[in-house]
DNA sequence: CATGTGACCGGTG
DNA sequence: ACACCGGCCACAT
């Protein structure tokens, strides 16, 4: 198991996806650089890979900077992340949102803070 | 303890 | 626009 600092920051991430409302979609930076790390944007999608068993963690509402469905792979079925996105009312092609900046919810916006220190 | 890998990001050429 | 490189943190072997 884990240890606890480590959970923390998988807690983080967890606490931050749970947070994206229906309907919107962010990155990995945004979540990244809320938790204060935002060179640690890899580590944030880790912590995914465990998420998509959380259903409390909507991780189909998580996807890369160029709004590509990098995890899709990772998802139980073929294009169930497509199909859940397309289900919320975005459309995806090839494997990439449309308009993801549209619908993209920025997770500092929601905290309040930038926890970013990358001056 | 060291090395490699990973659902990435940003900058530079 | 595309390709390459460095950085970041945690986990697996």
């Amino acid at each position: 198991m884990p240890k606890p600092e480590t959970l923390n920051f998988f807690q983080k991430v967890y606490a931050v996806a749970r947070q994206i409302p229906y309907g919107k979609v962010t990155s990995y930076g945004a979540i990244a650089k809320c938790l204060g790390a935002p060179r640690s944007a890899r580590m944030v999608g880790y912590a995914m890979n465990g998420a998509s068993e959380m259903e409390d963690v909507p991780a189909h509402r998580v996807l890369n900077r160029n709004g590509l469905l990098t995890g899709k792979h990772h998802f139980p079925g073929t294009h169930l992340m497509q199909q859940l996105l397309e289900s919320e009312g975005h459309t995806v092609v090839e494997d990439k949102l449309q308009d993801f900046d549209k619908h993209f919810w920025d997770p500092v916006e929601m905290i309040g803070f930038d926890a970013s220190t990358d001056q």
